[in-house]
DNA sequence: ATACGTGCAAAAACTTTGCAGTGAA
DNA sequence: TTCACTGCAAAGTTTTTGCACGTAT
């Protein structure tokens, strides 16, 4: 199994560090943005620049992944053993596959599309999650109010 | 309470016509600028504001769809049934799940992640495509941790 | 004529980067 | 010391928007 912290980065500084525990402290896979807001009230000299700057180093080295854009902004996720997210297409919620339906999940997609091979590990669904759908902000089949 | 478009878009124009018309005639769900320099040539006082104007438009009025961001660009489909999408993560190309597979995937991906509902009309599936797995252009399988 | 459509360019939003000073090993 | 790391701000990209004019009805 995988050291639950021992990246493979070049070299560790003091804010280097605090971003990377505060993306992976946090479940919701914030943006550059969201990391530089959290950090920025206990570290006033952390600059945008260097959220950036990490968050694309620790993306190459693999101690954290992209999961695209949502809403125009890069999100990004501090849990690299592969899984699959979810992507709630009403209130732009971006959550993992339990760990427990992940593999269920990669059984059911575990065939070819005609011969494109789909990779589970960084698949994204859409759809509508659990508050969404409670709350009814999920748009019926064709309607709009 | 988002009711219907007020505004009453009239629906043709040259250039709206051939805006759609370009994005349905070709299958590489291309980006704004994409149809902008397939149409320029043809149409030489076209603008990317009216690209971008129109493509947000039939988004809207779901004459067309946005599959999300790749490589730093917003990607159309002007195929409007309900569909998932292919993105191969060598080449960036995005390809629609063809149609006498899409059921199939919809089978499989027709239970609720704890209570996410997956949508399979907007799922887009990361993987390597033929041509990339062909050229050995995908990161060995065993990529361990 | 009226109201929508468009070109143009400026602005906005997000991200990257050059430079010079700071910090880690 | 050495060289990576950082703040800052300028620059780069993609997308949006205000304005005045053009176009369809």
């Amino acid at each position: 199994m995988s050291r639950v912290r021992e990246r493979k980065i070049k070299k560790h500084s003091f804010k280097r560090d605090a971003i990377l525990t505060a993306l992976c402290g946090r479940e919701d896979h914030p943006s550059a943005r969201q990391i530089y807001e959290e950090l920025k009230p206990s570290i006033p000299d952390i600059s945008l620049g260097t959220i950036y700057r990490n968050l694309g180093l620790f993306r190459e080295e693999k101690a954290a992944a992209s999961l695209g854009v949502v809403n125009g902004e890069e999100r990004f996720d501090g849990r690299t053993e592969g899984h699959s997210h979810l992507i709630c297409e009403s209130c732009g919620k971006v959550m993992d596959v339990p760990r427990e339906l992940q593999e269920e999940l990669d059984a059911k997609l575990s065939f070819k599309m005609n011969s494109f091979s789909i990779d589970t590990s960084k698949t994204v669904l859409y759809g509508y999650c659990e508050d969404c759908l409670k709350n009814r902000l999920v748009p019926k089949s064709g309607s709009d109010t």
